[in-house]
This record gives structure tokens, sequence and C-alpha cells, in this order.
DNA sequence: CGACCATTTGATATGGATCAAGCGATGTGG
DNA sequence: CCACATCGCTTGATCCATATCAAATGGTCG
């Protein structure tokens, strides 16, 4: 990140930072995918607990993970999904703020944080990278706070959309988490996601072939909805 | 924070790190204010917008700063306050996602972007700093999501605690922002706003001095609020 | 003093939560 | 292979917290 943008410094609109994913350099991809060791997890089993240290960094190989919160009166608020490829576990503090779940069977690389800070010492890009991710992810979370002040409707709307640009095989988004996942993501009920997709079935704007598959059949009218 | 990551791994505790504001190291703070030109604004008085490419950092000398973004249907989402001290405006995309105002008369400096990454290419503290800052304001920005999934008066009470930290003398709190900027910060309405502090006044857990200076009276009581 | 703006207070409406029941898929044991 | 339990999801009925609409109050500045 810091090459890039100092690349960036030199071209006035800077594509070329936008094009191929990941946005990340390769060093610090390489880095994680030599240096990282494979683990496996089981569907709903613990990947690491709020107040662990933050000692690892995790990426996804395969499988989908949930971080998440636990009020004190048992509300639970999930801060995010990772999916292949996504980068999860990045904490600047001392210890992990969430909690994060294998949603389905996982395999994810884990990388002690110590090594890359000390590869990031010697290499400025690795360094530039891992304020990336951060910034990256920081966004995501902005995104999010955007979508827990709309209604039921436009939060479903824009999971879905968001969804779909993350698993999309064509217009049909297979889910790997339940309701209750969603639920909690969106800061909604179940009750309310069931019966906002139901909405939008009978809207023709989507279709339900099964509780899991869901194909968007008109995305104009999500993106209306998403505000 | 490399080099303070560095530090905490041979530290049992990491203590260290969190004594003595600012809490990332006085490199990058010296680099911004001596290469930070400082620049004044006006209440109300656009500091950068949406879609404006995100070349300078911000430093708050003095004053209060709000982000915010503006929904399609005009629905206003405040997304930090930002008091002496704070650094805002960080992003790591090309643009900047929020809108940043002056909420009352401000001094900040000013600090190229790319003078800082080209800092941090040849300083490993500066760098690291540069990820601790966006580290701490993804923790900021995910706290704020956990209070959007409260209820109003868990909102109020987690706002009030914030700010006390932020800008006590003793149990006063002397608030910069309007009720509307409030309420837009934790995605209630000015009335709903309104009216918890008028049931927090009438609950003998804090007072109104005036409708800006408020004293808490019962911190245990607004934490236990807090959930 | 009077105009203006921010805030509070009041009355009512409503979106989503809650409580409760039904339904369909999946799996298990007889 | 079929009764039956279980689990995730949907649907229904009702309730309630907060939004909305409207008016009153209060503080500030010319």
């Amino acid at each position: 990140m810091l090459t890039q943008a100092a690349a960036r410094s030199t071209s006035i609109k800077g594509q070329a930072v936008q094009a191929g994913p990941p946005a990340w350099g390769k060093e610090l991809a390489e880095a994680i995918d030599f240096i990282g060791s494979p683990m496996s997890f089981s569907r709903d089993s613990e990947i690491y607990s709020e107040g662990e240290p933050a000692d690892y960094l995790y990426k996804v190989v395969s499988g989908t993970v949930r971080t998440y919160k636990v009020l004190a009166d048992g509300r639970r608020q999930v801060g995010g999904f990772y999916l292949a490829g996504d980068i999860f576990g990045l904490e600047t503090t001392d210890e992990h703020t969430f909690w994060a779940e294998a949603i389905t069977a996982c395999d994810v690389l884990v990388i002690k944080r110590s090594a890359l800070v000390a590869l990031a010492a010697r290499d400025h890009d690795v360094a530039g990278q891992l304020w990336t991710i951060t910034g990256k992810e920081l966004h995501r979370v902005q995104d999010h706070i955007m979508l827990l002040v709309k209604s039921a409707q436009e939060r479903v709307a824009a999971f879905l959309l968001e969804m779909s640009q993350r698993v999309s095989t064509g217009d049909a988004v297979e889910l790997p988490m339940s309701r209750q996942d969603i639920a909690d993501y969106l800061g909604l009920t179940i009750e309310t996601v069931s019966r906002t997709l139901t909405l939008l079935v009978n809207a023709s704007t989507i279709e339900l072939s099964s509780s899991r598959r869901i194909v968007l059949r008109n995305r104009p009218a999500l993106s209306r909805l998403n505000g």
C-alpha cells in the first residue's frame, strides 16, 4: 500500500490500484500462504474467543467464518462473515474483541502476527499491505454501520446484494449461514428476515429455490431498496 | 505499532503500550505537528466531501469535527466526532467515503498523505503508527456498531459515558454538538434523544445544567444501562 | 422587544419485536 | 419403510419502542 499510494500520487486516477484482485500486493499473500499453518475447524467450533490474545491472523481457505459479540443480556451481534480468501482476526489491540466461529467446516491458514510484523519491519510492501487490509476492514465496518440504520427491507436487500457479489454464481446465491446469523448481522430478528424475504419473493424480486439458495430475479429493484 | 507489537511480544502484559496518551509513538505525532499545515474552519463549514480524493490526513488542534454520510432519502448518519488531538480523514481508498464538517470553529493540522507514506517507507515506526491509528479507528467503528443495535436508553447512556471520557471535567460533560448530531450518530431522532435525556434527568442519573452541559450524577446507573 | 433556532413535550402512528403455532426437511429407531 | 422427534424456517396475532407530526418553551442575537 505504501508503494501503491506512492504510485498513486504520481498517477492522476490511480486506477491501477483497483485493477485485479487481491488488492493487496503479492508479498503479503505469499507470506501468508507460505508461513501460515493450515488448520481445520468443524461446524460451529470456536476459532478464537473474545479477550484471547490476538497473536494470530487467519485466512480462510474454504468454508465460512462469523465473528460476533454477545451483549450482557444475550443479544448477539455478528460483526462479519468471512469467506474463502478473506482475512480475519486482524486486531491492533492485544486481545480479540470479537469471537470467531466456523459457520461451516473450515480450512484456514493461521499466521503468527509477530511473524508478519517482523516481516513488515523488513519489507515496506508487507507493512503497507497490512495497513491496506486494516483499511479495507474499516471500510467494510463503516458500510455495516450504514446498513444498521436502514429499514428491514433495505438491510435485507443490501445483504443479498453484498452476498451475491461475494458468492455469486450468476444470479444464484448460496448462503452458508442460517437465518439467525443473518438476523444477528443485520440487527433484526429471524422472523423479520424471513418475512422480508417472502415479501421480496411475492414481489418477484427474488426466488427461494431452497431456504439457503436464493436467486436474484430483479437486481435493480434490490438496488433501489438499498437506498 | 510495529515496534510496539514487537516490544509487546517480549513483555507479558504489554502495559506500556496502554500507558500515556497518545497511544501512537511520537515519531508520527511529531511528524504531523512538524509538517502539518494549520488550517481554520468556521462552524458548519466543509472540511472535505464524499468522493473527494483522500490526499490529506487531518489532526484536530481545537474544536470538534463530525464525519457523516447522507443516504439517498436524506437521512444522515454521523460516523464519528473528532476532538482536539484526534486524527481523521484516514482512508485507504482513493476517495473519502464520508463528509467532514466543523461542528464548532476548528483549527486543524493538514498533512499530505503521500508525505506520511513516504516517511513511513523510511521509518518503520511511522508505518506502524499509521497502522495503529487505522486499527484504533476500526475498533471505534466496531464499538459504534454495537451501539446501533441497542435500545435508545442504552445508546444515549453509552454516548454520555463515551463523551465523558473524552471531554470530561470531572462529572460535567460539555457537548459541542447539537441534539441532531447526537441523534444522527446514535441512529435515533432528536425527539427520542431529548426524551431519553429527560428520562435520565427524572431518574437523577444526570443533570442538565443547560442543554449542552450535562452532569453525570450516577455513572454506575449509566454503565448498567450500557448493557 | 421580537425573530429565530434549538430543544422539549405531547399525541398518535407504525415497523419490527415478541409470543405462539404451523410446516417442511432431515434423521432415527422400531 | 414408516411413525416420530428435531431443527430450521415461515406464518400469524399482538404488543411496544421509537418515529412521526405538531405545538410549546426557552435561549440567543439583532
